[in-house]
RNA sequence: GGUGGGGUACCGAAGUGGCCAACCGGGACAGACUGUAAAUCUGUUGUCAAUCGACUUCGUAGGUUCGAAUCCUACCCCCACCA
């Protein structure tokens, strides 16, 4: 255990309060920062990560930057590697049954999550656990008695098995271990606080129940809202593609940031930057007397990608963006499709063979759309061979560009 | 183990012998508009073919038929109820 100093308790409430959606019990957590603050020991802070998806984005941010929190506060952040339980695979949020993966797959995918983690979390100061190394051990008898710690019926008030159940969608047995499974993880690393999505709230809690039963004190819950994704409408996530990964690139990142409707700004704000209350106070009476709040969505995005890079490429991205989409200019650097110099290809065919449509049937489409266009003639003939010109950037929608080179 | 329901394009969901490359909704893409890749409106949304048209697709494999997503047989998978 370390021994450290920690800021005064109600301090310390201040900044943990800051944009979550629910502390369960409330006062307890109040409890146990000043017991913390009295015998100088660090709270463990717990947060699994599924390796089953290893592209982090925004919708992560926002746990892990409450996790940050923590250790800034000087508690002790523990990363549980879910490489076990990431072979059951995680029920919330599905329609349906997730694949499993193998135990190689799961570690190969934590270590890539901890690089891109890296991004928020001091990841020198982190704990990292692998939860095969408690879970695996286990025997079929140590299974039968965690799982007789809990009842059917308790599964089943469950919101994702219900609906499943109801939906007539298939529900596997093994689903229901993972809330055991992750509860255990909270008895083996005794953790205090664990964090989740407001949709982990049900496999949170099982751990309080499970760590009564191993006659630990049940850690808190501090659940955090989840974040809704670029679409304005469902929460952040990979397979509904309204996500902002970690990895995109600066270009990407502001582009997408712009992207989203209007009344995600603040909470986006209050979510995943630390932009200080007064100053969104400010934010947001200035919309409401009328102002663009596109100069209050840029500076969301700039913030938001000096996160990941730094300020010069926030800069950057934005004049990519000015320059592209607003302007309407080509890009700086495009991809080059070299043409042989006395050919008389269709354009078509060129634009197929460049990857910019994926059949020609498309292109023909998009060509008869007034989709296309070469410098800046549209070009709506399929038949159409590439134009005359040594050097002719082509157009497709406003985003797909290529530059046709003769040599 | 029994009985019943079901597997259709990216997703949801119609279609139950020819008019089906398959209604409709969502998503996606494009155009117009705009402060933006928002909202709204319009269009497109299997592949190949300039056109005629051809080919592949409706759980899998066979079969019946001039002709099948639609009928038959076997198999695989899912769900519900009963036990």
């Amino acid at each position: 255990m370390s021994k450290t100093s920690f800021p005064p308790v109600n301090e310390q409430m201040d900044i943990i309060r800051r944009g979550i959606s629910e502390i369960l019990p409330e006062e307890e957590m109040a409890r146990r920062l000043e017991e913390s603050l009295k015998t100088s020991t660090a709270l463990r802070v717990k947060l699994g990560c599924d390796p089953s998806r290893p592209d982090l984005h925004l919708g992560h941010a926002v746990v892990l930057r409450k996790m940050r929190q923590f250790q800034d506060l000087g508690h002790r952040a523990v990363l549980i590697v879910g490489d076990f339980t990431g072979m059951i695979g995680d029920p919330t949020g599905k329609s349906k049954t997730r694949p499993s993966l193998s135990l190689e797959e799961t570690r190969k995918n934590g270590q890539s999550y901890f690089d891109q983690a890296s991004h928020i979390l001091d990841i020198d100061r982190v704990e990292i656990r692998y939860n095969s190394d408690w879970l695996s051990p286990m025997t079929f008898e140590d299974v039968i008695k965690l799982s007789a710690r809990y009842t059917v019926a308790r599964m089943l008030e469950r919101d994702e098995f219900e609906k499943r159940y109801r939906s007539q969608e298939p529900i596997s047995i093994h689903e229901f271990l993972y809330p055991l499974a992750q509860a255990y993880d909270s008895v083996a690393i005794e953790s205090d606080v664990e964090l989740g999505g407001t949709d982990q709230k049900f496999n949170l809690l099982v751990g309080r129940e499970i760590q009564r039963e191993f006659g630990q004190q049940p850690q808190i819950i501090l659940t955090m809202p989840l974040l809704v994704g670029t679409d304005g409408e469902e929460k952040m996530s990979k397979s509904l593609d309204n996500y902002i990964a970690f990895n995109d690139t600066a270009e990407d990142m502001y582009g997408k940031t712009l992207s989203i409707p209007d009344h995600l700004i603040m909470p986006w704000f209050r979510l995943v930057t630390d932009v200080p209350g007064d100053r969104l106070a400010d934010i947001n009476a200035a919309m409401e007397r009328g102002e663009n709040p596109r100069d209050f969505k840029r500076e969301l995005a700039r913030d938001i990608v000096a996160q990941f890079y730094d300020t010069e490429a926030a800069s950057r991205a934005e004049a990519h963006f000015d320059h592209v989409i607003k302007n309407k200019q080509i890009p700086d650097d495009i991809d080059v499709f070299a043409l042989p110099g006395d050919s008389d290809t269709l354009l078509l065919d060129v634009l197929h063979q460049a990857g910019l449509v994926a059949s020609k049937s498309e292109g023909r489409r998009l060509m008869q759309q007034n989709a296309v266009s070469a410098g800046d003639v549209k070009i709506t003939d399929p038949t159409a061979p590439v134009p005359a010109g040594d050097e002719i950037v082509v157009k497709v929608g406003k985003r797909r560009f290529v530059k046709i080179v003769r040599n």
